[in-house]
DNA sequence: TTAATGCCTGTAGTAACTACAGGTTCAAGG
DNA sequence: CCTTGAACCTGTAGTTACTACAGGCATTAA
């Protein structure tokens, strides 16, 4: 009888978990929400992993380190589904996302600028009285 | 008889929100978790607002495009009620902060670097192949 | 005076998880 | 084979920083 109740490449949610680097409540988040597909289950309910959920799951893991957001990484999965989503899609989706991220850049650029500028005027001394605070304060005017 | 049931400047929720250009509901939810304190009321139990809230609520508000979390303001503003947060306190944390900003700075730029490589090297067309998500999900080793 | 704003309270929703509580199931050791 | 302890199950509530109602008074301009 060959042993078919474990096809080797099978792993339980902590498992999966560890060899993805993701938390394991997260992995159950995401089948809530449909990002990840329910899988099989033994007979006392635990879920079972193959190799094709850890793809998927180390696929929506990069996209968020990308920092898409799961409304953008269902549709990136609608492409990877071969069902919704067009290659064209893909495309303008990662261009409009890698504007936002330039956006996103040039204002912490500007809110560094400004804290060290702050910073640098002053005195850090134990006192009560700070040109930091002032500064934030606004002018008196 | 003196009018001193409006003295000039006081502003009701909705005036301090324009003045400000923060969200109304935003002032009330300040005022629940403590950022501003509870301002006198009218007999009706409408908020009455002096300068003094106008300008606590502005530096709230720059202090938060500035990037700092809620928590970061309220130790800010301990100093600017001179009270316990010292400035040397507040040197630290506005470096602290500034050194925060570079990392996630660094981070977006190695995200836009990579997303701009990836669209780069997708064609466009509108098919269900896509190096895109070729590449999201990982080279098939 | 009356109608239209605006304000009041309290609650619930958002994104993207994370963390229980209270109860089962599994795997390993004896 | 049986026990024990870890891992798993479900469902719910918490996190940050807001935002958005619903249902009901207050205020103000005409």
């Amino acid at each position: 009888m060959p042993e078919m109740t474990k096809p080797r490449g099978s792993l339980s949610r902590g498992q999966l978990a560890k060899s993805t680097g993701c938390n394991g409540e997260t992995i159950r988040y995401y089948e809530r929400i449909g990002i990840l597909p329910p899988p099989p289950r033994t007979a006392g309910g635990h879920r079972v992993y193959g190799e094709a959920h850890e793809r998927r799951l180390a696929f929506v893991l990069r996209s968020r380190e990308l920092g898409f957001i799961l409304e953008q990484v269902r549709d990136l999965l609608g492409l990877a589904d071969e069902r919704h989503t067009s290659c064209a899609e893909v495309k303008t989706m990662t261009l409009e996302h890698a504007a936002t991220i330039r956006t996103k850049i040039a204002d912490l650029r500007k809110m560094e600028r400004i804290l060290t500028d702050m910073a640098g005027r002053c005195g850090g001394k134990n006192v009560p009285a700070c040109p930091i605070v002032d500064e934030l304060y606004g002018p008196p005017d």
